[in-house]
DNA sequence: ATAACAATAAGACAATGAGACAATTACACA
DNA sequence: TGTGTAATTGTCTCATTGTCTTATTGTTAT
């Protein structure tokens, strides 16, 4: 019904298990705000066949983030983002939510075959634009 | 399920290692056009029992295969053909490629409202897993 | 001989898939 | 209003599949 669509992407040759993947996306969403309380996330089976993956790795997920606190699963009604409780969490959500980017980011670095050396240069580069007032490019490419 | 029934020979007597014997032929099938992108290749197990050997081995070829980007093996999956970008990926200089998902994780931490420090604190967290040989892996879901 | 190295094997392990199952909801019908 | 049946949804258990670490075997250089 109310299902939020929401759009998850996967890598399936980054070396992040997939229930990884989708549970950093969606700490992302809610930290982003994309998501918020009460929304109900889709099925396990409808996130699975959107996905084209089995629906007991989305399970997996949802089971994690629900013994996290951030979402609430119940057999039979569906998956709701749960009531966040103020700051401090939000605070905890967001980190999460970074270091889930951090990893999704060096995966792909990684399999593109860069140093870690260079990694820090490059991001540094950008480090530094942004902090002289100029946002990096908010353009998607993918 | 709809593993490609392959055609393998193997020459114990040749000298070359099982494992390169048995990515030529690989390659070969793919040069050939008789495997494409997306068919499913025999799991190792099955391969493996099939040409009586160990499925380690063909593990190794099917990894090597996976390294060199001609196919992609996902644990709990199995083992596919992957699309060869012929041009692209060759084309495209890493350097801009990695300034490019520098660019977008940037464009993705600054939606969050994440500082450029917590950033750095962030990366250089991984990228020190990173360097210390662990790959960067989550086992951090209480 | 023996040390070093590559190839292969063995086994434990993690991620994913498949199917039966239980809780909840929706709805027809009395 | 109540009830029974089917559909929906998450849970549980186990098999499948690739990964990793370590041991064994065979070859080669010293």
């Amino acid at each position: 019904m109310g299902a939020k669509e929401i759009q998850i992407k996967l890598d399936f040759r980054s070396g992040l298990p997939i229930y990884v993947q989708i549970m950093d996306q969606i700490r992302q969403m809610v930290g982003s705000g994309e998501l918020e309380q009460g929304d109900q996330l889709p099925t396990v089976r409808q996130l699975a066949t959107d996905l084209r993956i089995n629906w007991n790795t989305v399970a997996r997920a949802y089971k994690l983030l629900d013994e996290a606190g951030l979402i609430s699963t119940q057999q039979g009604r569906g998956t709701y983002i749960w009531e966040s409780p103020p700051e401090a969490a939000t605070l905890i959500l967001r980190h999460e939510a970074l270091e889930g980017l951090t990893r999704r980011y060096l995966a792909e670095v990684i399999r593109l075959g860069c140093s870690p050396e260079e990694v820090t240069v490059a991001l540094e580069q950008q480090l530094d634009l942004w902090k002289a007032g100029d946002p990096p490019d908010e353009t998607d490419q993918n």
